[in-house]
DNA sequence: ATCAATGCAAAAACTTTGCACTGAT
DNA sequence: ATCAGTGCAAAGTTTTTGCATTGAT
């Protein structure tokens, strides 16, 4: 379980980063505020783990590169588990829900586009924001 | 110049707007926040326009089309008149410089992707980050 | 004259930080 | 015992809003 990667990541194995790390794995809902976690903290437990605490431990798993940050629109930052399958997304702007993808053609001419501008490509963030229409 | 699309988007000519839509204009980075325009604003003119008011006013004319909002990294929004080529973004993430690139394989895969998950498409938002590194 | 637009200050929303206490090794 | 981790409250940042005043038509 999840306690391995947080000593991996150098971290102490606490209360709050053994759960936080928990919710991530478990929530139906892959993508995650600080807020949704620290809501789902407060419902399923009596412990209190404070926002303070949520935003650092997400912080940091973020620099162990254990979770993904992403800035969606919406002013809120939303984290997912890092599984290392890079994946870029789409956003309903009705539901909120979010579909992952990937597709090769578009990695592979932003990789291109990056060379042809002498560009070292880091990272990169793709969004599509629309509406799923029921099939 | 812009007084007319001031007018168009239905907004009253104001003296704040006009400055606002000319800095947009002008200004040798297309690309600006809130701040940035208010920055300028204070240097130019012995006008005085509130904060308050770039951010209004940058918000209606986002609304009227007449600029695009942009969330990259880094918290501050920040706004680029539409000229009505859509385009997408290379973000340096040392010195803060923006191009901009257009790619019609990518465009169409992403028509392509989202019409595979019956989702229609209202906007994206793509942004490379990386670094510019001498030619 | 009318009603939109603005300045100012206050508030809101999200996130980070200082500090004294707690807890893992 | 030590030093990282945490809760709490306070502060930071960016953006929005209420309200009285100003200004465009």
């Amino acid at each position: 379980m999840g306690t391995e990667e947080i000593k991996l990541a150098g971290l102490k194995v606490t209360l709050p980063r053994t759960r936080i790390l928990q919710i991530l794995e478990t929530n139906k809902t892959r993508h995650m505020s600080a807020e949704d976690v620290y809501r789902v903290l407060l419902d399923d437990d009596a412990s209190s783990i404070a926002l303070a605490t949520v935003y650092r431990v997400l912080t940091q798993f973020e620099t162990a590169g254990l979770v993904i940050r992403h800035n969606f629109e919406g002013g809120q930052a939303v984290f997912e588990l890092d599984n290392g399958e890079h994946h870029d997304h789409m956003v309903c702007l009705k539901s909120g829900k979010i579909v992952e993808f990937h597709d090769e053609i578009i990695e592979q001419r932003q990789r291109e586009i990056a060379k042809e501008h002498g560009f070292e490509l880091a990272d990169h963030s793709l969004i599509l924001y629309g509406e799923f229409k029921g099939k």
